[in-house]
DNA sequence: ATACGTCAGTTGTCTGACAACTAACATCTA
DNA sequence: TAGATGTTAGTTGTCAGACAACTGACGTAT
């Protein structure tokens, strides 16, 4: 018996959708550029305004077009944020959470990999500052600024990692995390004890950065991601109860 | 000087889509119900099919629906993979190879790990298959079987992670990658030695994973790795060499 | 009982038209 | 002349109707 293998059906405005993506993908229009209006596109591509439509729809609703009305459809510099925002609300399902973070453990695990061969003397003490800052809104119960800080903490490791396919994939997981990860963390502040200076996962792996240990720098972000889950499976647990 | 406010024009498929959401986001629609069909939503909010159909693009590249042709449309599941797909080509543009393997490792190790311990014995012995065919077109310096087998093997142990954040991420990462994958193993194929069965990597992770050894699958995979970052440095070497 | 044709319902695409809006130019007026 | 006010071409947003392509279910014949 031959093998056969399913015929792919590319619809007319998937193929469109694919067309307008590759050329921003590959720099052929940039972020500002006026594409072609759509009536010009319906000439260039042979396809009906509906399809083109259809396509230019997508490429907005992933926030890389936007559409000014009576005036033309323009590139959009990159933004996560735009249509991470539409979604937040519904991101909170707490089974992915534990999920994204998985994966930003994946990453972040990489990052500081990177880090400890890479980083420069600058790197450290910008990280140095930024950790300083933390520790001080942490003893004075600031939330908001403890959050804003450890952010940028984080932010600066993968900054740091070189690596920019790693920086800017956390960045979006960022932007998806933060308002859960915000909410969760003022539970938890409410319910628990401070850990002491000592405890703090981030000045071990600050200082095993500095002292160019990966061996130590990884396990202490392995504790942290570890007491992470925890922390968001008993925010499951205790949410979950009772609930419908 | 009375003060004015800008005047809010909110579109009509604005706001067919705020309400498809809203059924989303409050239950009232849940994950794999139907919605009704598009002739139907004419005639429930009194517009034209276009704007529905608008308003249904945006759920559906947001992954919060799905669409079948001559089926209907349905709820999905909310899947963080879906936009993340999209996002990881527009991510890719910097094009430096050796960030993009980097990147794959950091999936991957992490992936390796929860494979370790999630893998069920059916998944391992899948994997097990695919390795000899792999092994076997590799002898047969096979290039087209070895790599769509190799291939299979990553996408297995990525399968098996359970995780589908980190799943959906190297299918895309691997969509794009492959034609350039391709090349370089050809020309590695061709100017190299072949490695004994002993020095291959993936035996040596198989194994592991069978004995749930995370050290032994991590060290192996690491050296994998770093023969693979340098093979490309090779092969960019001998490229990048007077040519521009 | 199984295979096949038929058919209603649904999504995908096309066509043409008009409304709403923008930016630029032309015209009028003080 | 300078500024306010039409005018217009071009663009996006919406509408209406039609047909194509496809799915799932039902009925029928073998």
């Amino acid at each position: 018996m031959a093998e056969l293998k399913k015929i792919s059906r590319d619809g007319v405005s998937d193929q469109v959708f694919r067309q307008l993506k590759g050329n921003v993908v590959n720099g052929v229009w940039l972020p500002g550029d006026k594409i072609p209006s759509e009536n010009q596109l319906v000439s260039l591509f042979g396809v009906s305004r509906a399809s083109i439509r259809m396509a230019i729809q997508r490429m907005i609703t992933l926030g890389l077009m936007e559409s000014r009305m009576g005036n033309g459809t323009y590139v959009k510099e990159f933004d996560p944020g735009v249509y991470i925002n539409e979604l937040v609300p519904i991101a909170l399902k707490p089974d992915t959470q534990i999920e994204i973070i998985e994966f930003r453990k994946a990453l972040e695990t990489e990052a500081l990999r990177l880090v400890v061969q890479r980083a420069s003397d600058e790197d450290v003490r910008e990280l140095e500052r930024i950790h300083v800052r933390s520790r001080k809104a942490f003893k004075k119960l600031d939330l908001e600024t403890y959050i804003a800080e450890d952010m940028k903490f984080h932010s600066l490791i993968f900054k740091m990692s070189k690596n920019s396919i790693l920086s800017t994939t956390f960045q979006t997981l960022g932007d998806v995390l933060f308002p859960h990860f915000y909410s969760v963390a003022k539970d938890f502040f409410g319910s628990h004890k401070v850990p002491s200076d000592k405890a703090d996962k981030h000045t071990v792996i600050l200082e095993a950065i500095k002292n160019r240990d990966e061996k130590t720098c990884l396990a202490a972000y392995g504790k942290l991601t570890e007491e992470l889950i925890e922390m968001y499976r008993q925010f499951q647990g205790r949410n979950n109860s009772g609930g419908k």
